[in-house]
DNA sequence: CTGACGATTCACT
DNA sequence: GTGAATCGTCAGC
């Protein structure tokens, strides 16, 4: 069980990183309860190039300002007036890459999770979405700027599991149908459903 | 200062 | 499949 490190994220290929979370484990602790879960779902966000970016074009505002600072940084906005959506920044300092998990299957911390999401049970809907992620983990857009790298309240572990790459699916990304073409890149990466089922019966049945 | 809207979720049909 | 909820952000005036 090893920490993710700065080396991890500073890549240049956001794409790639993004493929890569599929099976590591996003950890908080806020407020004394370490919550994880596994990440199954995630899209990448490729930088000035990418209509679907908040920074497409070099776009700056006082909310994606984060995305321009050093890989490992979170970026984390609020959605439709309701989701706390959350990224990992990636490559280096004033490149606006980063990566959104899109779902992830609880691991630790399950009551709190349940408490948060208010559930009784983890079911496959307790985090199937980025607004349900940071929920189940208790990611707020206030915690926007921390990094997963030196912050003791969030981070990214590999527990040493690793997938065929046939269980991992490349295909586009969701709800950012205004960035036209840019819309059919393959840049979300799913967990097959099978893996899924076989990891949730795992723990859950 | 104002208004339009979003990298979504959930309940309901 | 459809529509409501809900509010910070940002462009434009």
């Amino acid at each position: 069980m090893e920490k993710l490190g700065k080396e991890f994220f500073r890549r240049k290929n956001v794409v790639t990183i993004s493929s890569e979370l599929i099976g590591k484990f996003l950890v908080t602790n806020f407020g004394n309860m370490l919550t994880s879960g596994m990440i199954i779902e995630t899209e990448a966000y490729n930088g000035v190039t990418d209509k679907a970016s908040h920074a497409y074009g070099g776009k700056r505002t006082k909310r994606n300002e984060v995305m321009y600072g050093e890989s490992g940084i979170s970026y984390v906005y609020l959605c439709y007036g309701i989701h706390h959506l959350f990224n990992i920044v990636t490559n280096e300092e004033e490149i606006p890459h980063a990566v959104l998990v899109r779902a992830i299957i609880p691991v630790d911390g399950v009551p709190a999770i349940l408490k948060r999401r208010k559930q009784t049970s983890i079911t496959k809907k307790t985090a199937n979405g980025p607004g349900t992620v940071s929920q189940a983990l208790g990611i707020k857009t206030a915690n926007s700027g921390l990094s997963v790298i030196d912050s003791k309240f969030m981070w990214v572990e590999d527990r040493g599991i690793k997938f065929p790459k046939k269980e991992i699916n490349a295909g586009p990304r969701i709800g950012v149908d205004y960035a036209g073409e840019d819309a059919k890149l393959p840049y979300r990466f799913r967990l097959s459903d099978n893996s899924v089922k076989r990891i949730m019966n795992e723990y859950y049945s």
